[in-house]
DNA sequence: AAGTGGTCTAGACCACCCC
DNA sequence: GGGTGGTCTAGACCACTTC
């Protein structure tokens, strides 16, 4: 099932192996795209789509400017799960990070207020960070969160859960949330943050949380390196943790 | 936030305003390469990465060799909703159509005995479904249902719901469904039916179904074209839903 | 300074679709 | 048969990273 046997697909199907066989590792960078290039007597143009094809597969990713690089295994991830990033991404043994790109108080633009449902445009802080997997930047996230409900939350620290700081600082538990998936190019700065070149692909989750009031707390926009998650959703399991809330 | 001024931008920002701006209309085809490679005096490589960019976008989608078109609203799909796809997006006021592409009666594969979690590799049926929305091919689904529990359900007419059928013939409903959503590449003869280029991205969803004894009755491949939909869950309508069953 | 990917030119042939 | 996108050649310059 190799498809028709163009060039194309012999470049795609060599480094597919050589990545299944284990011959090149995670995160190890391939060969430089000219070197492809001599080794299969082709141009770069045809590299190039053999690489940003197997990009899609997922097998590889690109740094800008850097290179190309193995996909480590992606990671199970379930949005509805209030599970930590961090303890999320230590059950499945590996290593999380996380570290504050910058923080703004400003009034809502009217995106924000839309997810907010709120049409008076309240203040929000925005808490931006990266968080990273075995030491590669896998995750933007945004968090947006309607100021007068979260006094002083800049002054925390804010490279751990904000779930946890939500409940412990202000008595705020997570009783339902809801949640967008959507394949869609990376925003500018997004791109520069995850370090992959403008307009290319990521899996965009939009989240909104309730307290235990039923009221909107915060909305976060998340966007994920595609070859680095799967989404994972299990009817029964989620009933039983909101329900032990 | 334009990003740099390159070409490849510009022709990105000129597309993208005729589309957004309703010059051009959802399912309307866009100039040819060749054409649009005049227009802006450039090559059709440039003008196909501006495409390529735009389609990850979500914003155009191409059928392969017949050209690229502007893409309609994404429909929202909530996977645990036991929602019958018909009626899901008539809901959405869409027009809703289901092709049968073929079905088999086979010993299970690997892969398929792994996520039935069934080591004996029972014999399944396989069905291979379409389903158009508007008369646009966007999702591809092969169901995987385990035959001894479904005698004779090859003989009914499988254009509508399954999920219908499992009810009314075998009084199988379903009280738990987990899944998995990964952005990947269109599997050869997926993207031959959704007619897209092999080896581009779509919107694999993988899902089995326990019936109301909590036994694996089947499961599910989806392949969505992903400017096509933006998966929704609400975390406290799921719970409603699964136990109103 | 050397090397990388990102962007771009100016062509070409082929497989397939539609008329 | 004419037009489409899919694939491919053989170069080029630029922005940025790495040393």
């Amino acid at each position: 099932m190799a498809g028709r046997s163009t060039q194309l697909n012999k470049i795609k199907g060599v480094i597919r192996e050589q990545i299944v066989g284990g011959v090149l590792l995670p995160q190890q960078k391939l060969s430089s795209e000219r070197e492809l290039s001599d080794r299969f007597s082709t141009t770069r143009i045809t590299i190039k789509d053999a690489l940003t094809s197997l990009e899609t597969e997922g097998l590889i990713y690109r740094e800008e400017r850097k290179g190309w690089f193995v996909s480590p295994p992606r990671i199970h991830y379930n949005p509805l799960s209030r599970s930590h990033f961090h303890q999320m991404i230590r059950e499945q043994q590996r290593i999380a990070e996380t570290k504050v790109v910058n923080v703004e108080t400003v009034l809502a633009t009217s995106d924000h207020a839309k997810v907010l449902e709120r049409s008076d445009f309240p203040t929000v802080h925005l808490i931006r960070r990266l968080r990273y997997i075995d030491g590669r930047a896998v995750l933007f996230v945004e968090n947006c969160l309607i100021s007068e409900l979260f006094p002083g939350i800049l002054q925390e620290n804010l490279t751990t859960s904000l779930t946890g700081l939500y409940k412990e600082k202000y008595g705020y538990t997570t009783s339902r949330s809801r949640f967008d998936v959507i394949p869609t190019a990376a925003p500018e700065h997004v791109a520069k943050s995850l370090g992959i070149a403008a307009g290319q692909q990521v899996l965009k989750i939009c989240r909104v949380n309730y307290n235990q009031d039923e009221v909107i707390i915060d909305c976060e926009f998340e966007y994920w390196r595609p070859d680095s998650v799967v989404i994972t959703i299990d009817s029964c399991e989620d009933c039983e943790k909101t329900s032990a809330y």
